[in-house]
DNA sequence: TTGTATGCGTTATCAC
DNA sequence: GTGATAACGCATACAA
C-alpha cells in the first residue's frame, strides 16, 4: 500500500491532466486526447472531460506539453528595439500572422548590437522556440553556429541577404536608397548631405550610407560626400532637429538633407516649421522608411516606404509554413516585400 | 545488458546534461551545479565542465529546468496593441528592468478587448508565468479567477484600481484628464467637445471620458457634454485630423477639442496646419499621454503626460521584487506614477 | 565536493 | 475508443 504523498515544495499545486482524468472517470491520455484530438473519442466523454476541466479550473501546463512533444509553439523574436515604430509595427504584424496558429511571441531587444543579439539568442534557445525571426541579415559567427546547431526555421528580415541561414523577408536598403537618390539627383539636387546614426550594429543603415556614398562617387564624382551622424539615444525627432541644426550649420552650401530614417526627417521638418526656414525651398529633406508621420508634416515628406506591418505579418506566415505539420516542412525562402518611392514637397526641382 | 536505445522521434537530439556529463567525466548533478551555483562545485571540476559544454554546443533546455524547478523564468505581457507608442515604450521599460534578472517576455496582444484578454490570458498561464504584467485594472471575471488561481504576482498598469487583483502601477486618468480640465477651464474655455476612440475595452479612454462629462457637467452644466467617436483603424494621426474635420462642421460653435490621445491631437494639429485653420485661435486643441510628437508640433501641445517607459520599469522591478527569492517574497504594491500638466500653444486664454 | 534516486506534467507508443 | 507505460531533460532531496 502507497502511503499518501506529501506535497513536496516542488509540485505547483496546480491542477493537473491526472486530477482531470480522476474527476471524469478517465485516464490522463484520454483527457490529453479530448483536448488535442477530440476526433479519436467519443463525443460523450468529451462531454465529460471538457465539463471536468471546467469543474477543476484545469490550465494544461506548456512546459511538460513542450516536453513531451518536442513542440514549444513558441517563437523568438529578436529586434534592437520595442520603441522603433517600424519594429513595434513588425511585432504586430507578426502577432497577427502567427497568434491564430497557437503560438506565443518571446521578446528580446538586442539595441542594435550584434553581440546582446547573441546573447538573447543563446538565453532563447534554451527555450527551444519552434522558430526564430532575427532583424538583420549579419549576426555574429557564433549566433550563426548557435542557430545552425538549432535546426529549427530561422526568418531574418529588412534586408535580403546573399548567404541567408534560412529564410529572408526583407529588401535591399540599398536599392531603396539607390531609388530615392535617383530620384533627387533627377531633380537636380548636387550637394546632398547623409545624416541619421549609425551604430556598428545597425547594418541596415550603413547599407543605406554605403548606397549613398556609392551614388554620390557615382554621379556626382566631385561633390564631397558628407555624412553627419548623432550618437545619443533622445528622441527621434529630437535627433532629427538636431541633426539638421548641424547640417546648417557645418554644411551652409548644402542643397539637400537625406535622413537615413523618417522620423529623423519628420523631426527636421517640424524643426525648420517653427525656425522659419523653408522647406524644399532654403533645404529639401528626405526621409527613409515610410513612418505614417511623413505624410502628415507640411511640406510632405519625400521618402522611400517599406512595409513595417507586412515585413512582420509576412515572416509569420514564412515560418509556420517552414515549421510544417504531421511531418511535413516547408522549403526556406527568400521574399524580397519591395520599397515604395515616395515623392513628396520636402524636396523641388532645382535650376542647375 | 541494456539495448543501446535508439533515439525515437520524441527526442530533440540536440545535446543534453547528460552528454555533457559524460564529456567531463562527472555526473549530470554536478554539470547542472557548475552552471547554476558554481561555488558548490571544486573550481577545476567548473573548467572542465565548462569547456565540454562549450566543446559540444549545450544549451540548457528552460522547459526542463522549468518543468523541474518550478519557475519559469518568464513574464506575460498583455498589451492592446505593440503599435501604440505608449505600450511599445511600457515594452521597452519591463524589458530593461527584466532582462537583466533572466526573465523572458512573453507578450500578448488584445486588440482592446477583454474578451480577447481571457483568451491570451488562459493560453499564456498555460506556461506559467513567473508574473504577469496586464494592461488596465477592468478584466472579465473569468479573468480574475484564472489570475487568483494562478497565485502568481499580477501586475495591473495604467491605472489606479480600487479593487487590484495584486499589484498595481499606474495612474488616475480621471485625474489626470480633471487637471487637464481644471487648466483649459481656468484659461476661459466653455464650450469643449472630446474627441477620441472609445472601444469598450479600452477603459482607460472611458475613464477620461467620464471625467471630461463630469468635469462639464459641474463646470459649465448650461453647456451640452458632446463627444465625437471614430470607429476604424487608420493611423492615429489620420483618425485626429478626421475627427478634427467633423468637429468643425458639426460643432462650428466649440471652442476646444480635447482628443483622447496626443497622437489624435497631432493629426489635427497637423491637419489644420495644412489647411490653414489657426491653432488656438480659431479653436484650442489638447491631447492627452505625452506622446513625443506633441512637444515638436506647432503649435505645442497642451497635453497632460504620462510616462510610458516608466510604467514598463516600475512594473519590472516591482514584479522582480513581489517574485522574490530564497523563499522570501516581496508585498503587493500599488505605485501611483502620477501624470504631468504641459501647458502648450495649443490653447490660449480666451476673453469671456 | 560529488553522486544516486526520484519527480515535475505531459505526450508518444503500443496494447487492448 | 481507451488505457498503461515509458520517455522528455532537468533540479530537488538526500546520501556518500
Amino acid at each position: 500500500m502507497t502511503a499518501k504523498r506529501v506535497p513536496s515544495r516542488r509540485s505547483t499545486r496546480s491542477v493537473t491532466l491526472a486530477e482531470v482524468a480522476a474527476h471524469a472517470g478517465v485516464s490522463a491520455q484520454t483527457v490529453s486526447r479530448a483536448i488535442r484530438q477530440p476526433s479519436l473519442v467519443s463525443e460523450a466523454t468529451v462531454e465529460r472531460v471538457l465539463a471536468s476541466i471546467r469543474a477543476t479550473g484545469y490550465v494544461p501546463n506548456l512546459a511538460a506539453s513542450h516536453l513531451a512533444s518536442n513542440r514549444s509553439n513558441a517563437i523568438a523574436v529578436l529586434i534592437p528595439t520595442v520603441s522603433a515604430s517600424v519594429f513595434a509595427d513588425m511585432v504586430q504584424g507578426l502577432d497577427q500572422a502567427v497568434s491564430p496558429g497557437g503560438y506565443h511571441l518571446l521578446i528580446g531587444t538586442t539595441g542594435y548590437r550584434l553581440d546582446r543579439e547573441e546573447e538573447v539568442l543563446r538565453a532563447f534557445l534554451g527555450r527551444r522556440p519552434d522558430g526564430i525571426v532575427l532583424a538583420g541579415t549579419v549576426h555574429t559567427e557564433a549566433s550563426r553556429e548557435l542557430l545552425a546547431a538549432a535546426r529549427i526555421p530561422v526568418i531574418e528580415t529588412w534586408e535580403l541577404a546573399q548567404d541567408p541561414v534560412d529564410s529572408v523577408v526583407g529588401f535591399s536598403n540599398h536599392d531603396a536608397m539607390s531609388a530615392l537618390m535617383d530620384h533627387v539627383c533627377g531633380l537636380g539636387y548636387r550637394r546632398p548631405v547623409l545624416a541619421g546614426q549609425f551604430p556598428p550594429g545597425d547594418v541596415r543603415a550603413l547599407r543605406r550610407r554605403a548606397a549613398f556614398e556609392g551614388g554620390m562617387a557615382r554621379r556626382v564624382p566631385e561633390a564631397p560626400r558628407r555624412v553627419f551622424e548623432m550618437a545619443g539615444e533622445s528622441s527621434s525627432l529630437a535627433i532629427g532637429a538636431d541633426l539638421f541644426e548641424r547640417v546648417r550649420r557645418e554644411a551652409p552650401d548644402a542643397d539637400l538633407v537625406m535622413f537615413t530614417s523618417d522620423a529623423f526627417a519628420a523631426g527636421a521638418i517640424l524643426s525648420a516649421n517653427r525656425q522659419g526656414v523653408r522647406v524644399p525651398h532654403d533645404l529639401g529633406i528626405t526621409g527613409f522608411g515610410g513612418y505614417d508621420l511623413g505624410a502628415h508634416v507640411s511640406p510632405q515628406l519625400t521618402t522611400v516606404s517599406v512595409p513595417s506591418a507586412a515585413i512582420g505579418e509576412r515572416a509569420g506566415h514564412a515560418l509556420i509554413e517552414r515549421i510544417g505539420a504531421n511531418g511535413r516542412t516547408g522549403e526556406p525562402v527568400t521574399i524580397d516585400v519591395g520599397y515604395t518611392l515616395v515623392p513628396g514637397e520636402s524636396v523641388a526641382r532645382r535650376q542647375g
